[in-house]
DNA sequence: TTGTAAGCGTTATCAC
DNA sequence: GTGATAACGCTTACAA
């Protein structure tokens, strides 16, 4: 590989004037010298080396990013999937690249550090975050820069962009409400859940500002699995038949699966005797039958949105706006209809 | 952060006698002075700088690992999603990090040719590799270190791992014959598709070697789509009804799937009627009624045999074996049943 | 056994 | 305008 000592050389200048030119400290050098050097950098197919310009500017121009830890074959991380390939790209749109490393799912937290201490990289993002989230912490004590897909305890002061779940939530009630349904339920997810809670609360909005009531019954919680939508289902057929709900929301695909499945076990044919919603866009959905009415969370923008807001926190600052909502797109498919 | 210069300092000794101790090349150093210099480094948190060490040492322990460029909603990439996760995690427990980058789909080089030029890896890791790849020629002419997880032309002499795709889809159709068919069809790939053809030469294999005959009407090729696998369907449907397949195999899960959407138009039960395999097990087959049988990919082995590669790469060898073929696993599931 | 100093490829601060 | 040269943090001859 050419250095600038090549160049330099090469050109008859010296390296410091190589530099200048290269780095468009140009106002002070002559026309006819810089010509001579970019024409030589580029003869020779000279590249600054970016190990050289990262230790002498104390930066490396990547940004951490791990990756959550999945039993292979237990999958549907389509979400964080897709996020990883868009970071990747916008994050090489602001002349960042992403290093990727995975933790142990316990103790997140050495991982961050050792990269800390290594000076390895410049910024993590997170995702995937959850309440009093222990990454987060970590990094607020350190005072490591970090942008977070996602929220976490509402007292802590950083920046991140999310998906406005609630927004979403209460987008799909409001349509359900509109094909007539008037007994809606929802599938959410554990209580602990800040992403869950936000789009229960989506729903109770849209519920409340339609003059429904909201039924206790109607609202259950379960894990992110297939079992929970299942059992959700069975838990409201068991209710007398003029209390069941004829629609459901749910807190994401996986659970709108598994209702769909309890629901082809029940003998109702979802679209009709029953309509879902759920939540991610999940590849699945489309090949499902009746395909799956639901969110698409906006992973580009919010790539885009995060890395916008890389600049101030590198400058240890916080940036303007300091949080970003962005709402989901509600992808109409075939598992809605109206009532009766 | 404290340098080496700081433990020098604190431990009252000079930074070579600090640097000798936290290298191991310790043989000369006093067991007291190590001790010493151990502690200090301990307690004032001392890690090396990964920026300075890489640029002594000419290297970045970073290998980089392009993405597919994919719009977003026509995903199932599920394999090279995975296939990014577990590379993660097999670089991390060898040293490295994976540095991602993306680049338009048409001209990968370029970007290859940037990271090399600015010495921002070590090696790279290609995937989804395609007959005469032409990042696999422009490295291989580079004479740029890189390991390769899946085949491309077979005159050029590289170090790859691939999942052995007959061998697998042999398995499949063997698995098929054992349940009575005779009449095996297969959904294959464009002609130019090396990956499709060894999954192509399986069915070949078995079918022959259990003395069937290979009727050119029951391999159909096609693209990676839904479609693909609806059209062969409907074209076999289109043959007199003794001589249509009984059973198929089809080249990935998204065909598969194209075939079971179309078996149910033609009000087949697959699993009874029809019997159908697919290859990927995509998380979707599980969700599917019947859920699909598939061959699924050992990723995380063709992960940890990359990784044993790298050393011998980075050196400028070619690994000994310069290439794995690693058995993909059938997954039973309810897409397949006795003939008749 | 330990310290001095050169060097990795840059950028930036000075003189000239 | 341009060129020495120090500095970034580390490793490693070589000298002591």
């Amino acid at each position: 590989m050419p250095t600038i000592k090549d160049v330099a050389r090469e050109a008859g200048v010296s390296i410091a004037t190589v530099s200048y030119v290269l780095n468009n400290k140009t106002s002070f050098v002559s026309e006819e010298t810089r010509r001579q050097v970019l024409e030589t950098a580029n003869r020779i197919g000279y590249r600054p080396n970016a190990t050289a310009r990262n230790l002498q500017a104390n930066q490396t121009r990547l940004i951490g990013y791990s990756w959550h830890d999945v039993p292979q074959n237990q999958p549907m991380n389509y979400v964080m999937d897709t996020f990883t390939y868009y970071l990747a790209q916008a994050a090489e749109e602001n002349g960042y690249h992403v290093l990727t490393f995975t933790h142990p799912r316990g103790k997140p937290t050495p991982s961050y550090h050792e990269l800390i201490l290594t000076g390895r990289v410049d910024a993590f993002v997170l995702a995937g975050t959850v309440a009093d989230d222990a990454r987060i912490r970590f990094l607020l004590d350190e005072k490591y820069p970090f942008i977070s897909f996602g929220r976490s305890n509402p007292d802590w002061d950083f920046a991140w962009v999310d998906t406005d779940g609630t927004q979403g939530v209460c987008e799909a009630t409001r349509y359900l409400i509109e094909l007539g349904h008037r007994r809606i339920a929802m599938v959410a997810w554990p209580e602990e859940s800040i992403t869950g809670n936000y789009r229960l609360a989506g729903y109770l909005q849209a519920t409340r500002e339609a003059g429904l009531p909201v039924l206790p019954e109607y609202i259950l919680r379960g894990e992110h699995t297939v079992e929970s939508g299942r059992s959700a289902l069975a838990q409201w057929w068991a209710l007398p038949q003029d209390q069941r709900p004829t629609a459901m929301v749910a807190v994401s695909d996986q659970v709108a699966i598994g209702v769909m499945q309890q629901a082809e076990q029940l003998g109702l044919a979802v679209g009709q005797d029953l309509s879902v919603v759920g939540f991610d866009d999940t590849p699945v959905g489309q090949f499902l039958r009746p395909s799956l009415t639901t969110l698409q969370q906006p992973i580009p923008e919010i790539c885009q949105a995060l890395m916008k807001m890389l600049g101030p926190v590198l400058a240890g600052r916080l940036p303007e706006p300091r949080h970003i909502l962005l709402p989901p797109r509600l992808i109409l498919r075939d598992s809605c209809g109206t009532v009766g």
